[in-house]
DNA sequence: ATGGTCGGCAACCGA
């Protein structure tokens, strides 16, 4: 069975709800996967989600800040949410797709939403960054995050690290510029190491070229500087990785009117 | 070297 996964930041999915409906009728993932939905659950658009083919829905939303949903034409075997650092930020959303989605082996999905550590990349002098390294630390070692050996799961959405040289537009620029300094890079790959992850995306594109999910709001014209940083992952157990056959960064809705400064990346995978 | 832009929500905080 051909299953399609996106993971977008939406940076409000309420303000941009006609953006999502947009890039839904275009690409039709099963899965679509959000962050950054600043959006109490109680107040998500989900009938708009049923009238365009997504009637499953798994939410762990706040009302402000962060919030991350999972929104789906197949339905969940089960739905979960953990909470990392003893805060009751909403960073991590999970479901299980299996047999009532018509999957012979379930596969485990995380979509998660990494803080982004504010600006001073010193943690003795910046709590945001020092609260970004110990939830990488807790990702780490967090047991629920692993991938058994032949478990189908995957773990993507806004990791807020680019941890590779060209996940970045200039390595040398950004070493201390926070997203790419060494402490969170080693913090990132070490997460995706102890948890038996595979970068997907770097399958489909080498670790020599460049490759963005992400351009800032403040650049004067983001194309043409494009400037970007990879900052949303998809991470896949080996098994399963063996099984994406394609992966798209959809750049141009970047350019649509209004945009989130982060755009979507779908996988394909039989599973 | 610096400041540049967003969204939520009604002051600034988080990004």
């Amino acid at each position: 069975m051909r299953v399609t996964i996106t993971t977008w930041n939406i940076n409000s999915v309420r303000l941009r709800i006609d953006l999502v409906a947009k890039f839904i009728k275009a690409i039709r993932p099963d899965v679509l996967c959000l962050q950054e939905t600043k959006c109490p659950d109680d107040r998500f658009p989900r009938k708009r989600f049923a009238r365009l083919g997504y009637p499953h829905i798994a939410l762990n939303g706040q009302k402000g800040y962060h919030g991350v949903a999972i929104v789906s034409r197949l339905p969940f075997d089960r739905t979960d949410a953990h909470h990392f650092c003893d805060r009751h930020d909403c960073r991590h959303v999970g479901v299980t797709l299996g047999e009532h989605a018509g999957l012979s082996e379930p596969a485990v999905l995380h979509n998660m939403y990494v803080p982004a550590g504010g600006d001073e990349p010193d943690p003795s002098i910046n709590v945001k960054f020092a609260h970004k390294l110990a939830f990488l630390d807790e990702m780490r070692s967090a047991p629920h995050l692993r991938a058994a050996p032949n478990e189908h799961a995957i773990l993507l959405g806004d990791l807020n690290v680019a941890p590779l040289e060209h996940d970045v537009w200039s390595h040398k620029q950004m070493l201390r510029v926070v997203s790419h300094t060494p402490i969170e890079c080693e913090k990132l790959i070490a997460a995706q190491n102890a948890g038996g992850w595979i970068d997907v995306m770097r399958r489909f594109v080498p670790a020599s070229e460049k490759l963005y999910t992400w351009w800032s709001y403040r650049a004067l014209d983001w194309e043409a500087s494009d400037r970007g940083r990879r900052l949303d992952h998809v991470w896949a157990s080996p098994v399963l990785a063996d099984r994406v056959t394609g992966m798209t960064v959809a750049r141009a809705a970047r350019g649509w009117t209004r945009p989130s400064d982060h755009v979507p990346v779908t996988v394909t995978l039989e599973a």
